[in-house]
DNA sequence: ATTAATGCAAAGGATTTGCAATACC
DNA sequence: GGTATTGCAAATCCTTTGCATTAAT
């Protein structure tokens, strides 16, 4: 969920650029990144870096993470605190997206619009605030939740 | 930043009202949430309310605000994590609005706006999601650190 | 009087840190 | 070879919990 659409073609391209070394861990950590199906949170990301080399340790994966975001590579998220305090990670891509999350079920949407878009040019125009990450999360239940339990309150 | 207005008066009604005891402790929290001009984390609560009553416990300040949460009452914030992880609370009002956080200054603007409105209400229309919370921040450099150092990058 | 709410102190989860050892460029 | 990066283990920050005590209704 961001602004601007990254140039490099991968992160680990992005990471060369910058004058930071390709390591084996960090190679595995932004292969995973990149390929990753869902949502990641740190203990999520070292558990798969380990199935695949068990030498990664909990503090690379923190300190990738921490580049990586102030590259503006990807994105941190809270998903509404629905499973505890931690957060979840999520690669930029070019589109913008905001994540819906269900009390009741847990599930997780995403949603993207033009008045989304809008509305980021509004601040940005109005406002006259230069935007570097955008967050938007909703909590709340989901269609297929509330069609379940129509007749409960 | 939310979606329903809240009914009650004050907190204290809204406590009275669901039959939760309104103990000199909780009298003093709701009343620091309801006046509080900035927004305030857990800690800050936790010190404002000592200054009061020297008996306050932190663990009262969390239960507290964990009841006004789920009440709907109260909104947590976030703000892009610029002061580390802890939370924000702010007193739900009529009308939401997004955050602007300023990573230069720090400084946090709230923005609200009709597009924000209707941004909802397509989220709730099309998605079919019923919302109970919206949480919206944005992270960058406000208007006036953008003028300050508009030579350097 | 009943039971919710509190204080205390300890536990918990997530993340960060200092520093010596390692490996990339 | 020089320096960025890592692993390790401890520390830190924020929040939650169990349980005996207190106080609101």
């Amino acid at each position: 969920m961001s602004t601007a659409t990254p140039t490099s073609r991968s992160l680990a391209d992005a990471f060369t650029a910058k004058g930071l070394r390709l390591t084996a861990q960090r190679r595995v950590l932004l292969e995973i990144i990149e390929s990753a199906t869902s949502h990641l949170d740190a203990a999520g990301l070292l558990q798969l870096a380990r199935d695949r080399d068990a030498r990664i340790n909990r503090a690379t994966v923190y300190r990738t993470l921490e580049i990586l975001k102030k590259l503006g590579l990807i994105d941190e998220l809270d998903l509404m605190h629905l499973n505890g305090e931690k957060h979840y990670y999520e690669i930029r891509t070019g589109r913008d997206h905001i994540h819906l999350a269900c009390f009741e079920c847990g599930r997780i949407e995403e949603y993207e619009s033009p008045v989304f878009d809008q509305l980021k040019q509004e601040i940005a125009q109005k406002q006259g605030f230069s935007i570097g990450v955008v967050r938007m999360e909703v909590g709340g239940r989901c269609s297929i939740c509330v069609r379940a339990n129509s007749r409960e309150q």
